[in-house]
DNA sequence: ACTTCACATAAGCGCCGACTTATGGATTGA
DNA sequence: TCAATCCATAAGTCGGCGCTTATGTGAAGT
């Protein structure tokens, strides 16, 4: 499976999404997580397992404690992504400007 | 279902990902996709239909024919998630957010 | 040593998504 | 009018996802 594909599916589910913003505040180990979260302590490690695979979180093991952070360089390929449609963009509106008509909704 | 869910679940699929990015190189009639991919009609129709409720994508009836488009400001939702969690790619970022506001207007 | 704790994995279940074929509605052409 | 074309929707199948409970592996506490 590709790179993007794995980020997209990654970040599809709420839960998911919601365990990776929490990390943006900080480093957190997996119980800590499961207090904020209405799911059970493995569906929480399934959802970091899930977010590590497609390298948006990374790892650290401390005794049997699990610190999980967030992994901003795996954003990269989204933002790559994200930015092939900005030549697309620049390119169609310098050259026809009809799209701006379809953007004043 | 919010919106960011719905547009990470739209693109997390290859071809609907690859049918969008074929909308790019300019608006283009259902049938005429079937063409570049190796699916079936109504699971090009089905993959459209799910790009326009993420409103990736708009659609314009003209007779029997139905041509559809990108619709660039559909992207502005996964922009300003990255956006959030973005310190590291701000500058890329705040290309991207001038870029959009200057199709806004 | 035994228990408790933190975490991962296994196994199973229900559900949804992506695909198919079949069909219907609407438009165009002969 | 009749047939062909374009597209959407219905219905069904199949595989994968997110969740659960149950269990296993280590590490820490007593």
């Amino acid at each position: 499976m590709h790179r993007e594909t794995e980020i997209f599916r990654a970040l599809a589910d709420p839960t998911r999404r919601a365990v990776f913003e929490r990390l943006t505040r900080g480093e957190a180990a997996v119980k800590s997580l499961t207090a904020w979260f209405d799911v059970s302590q493995p569906a929480i490690s399934q959802h970091l397992a899930t977010l590590r695979r497609a390298g948006l979180v990374s790892e650290r093991r401390q005794g049997r404690h699990a610190y999980y952070r967030v992994r901003p360089a795996g954003l990269k390929p989204l933002v790559n992504w994200i930015e092939h449609y900005q030549a697309f963009w620049l390119d169609r509106m310098s050259r026809l400007k009809a799209l701006l008509k379809e953007i004043e909704e």
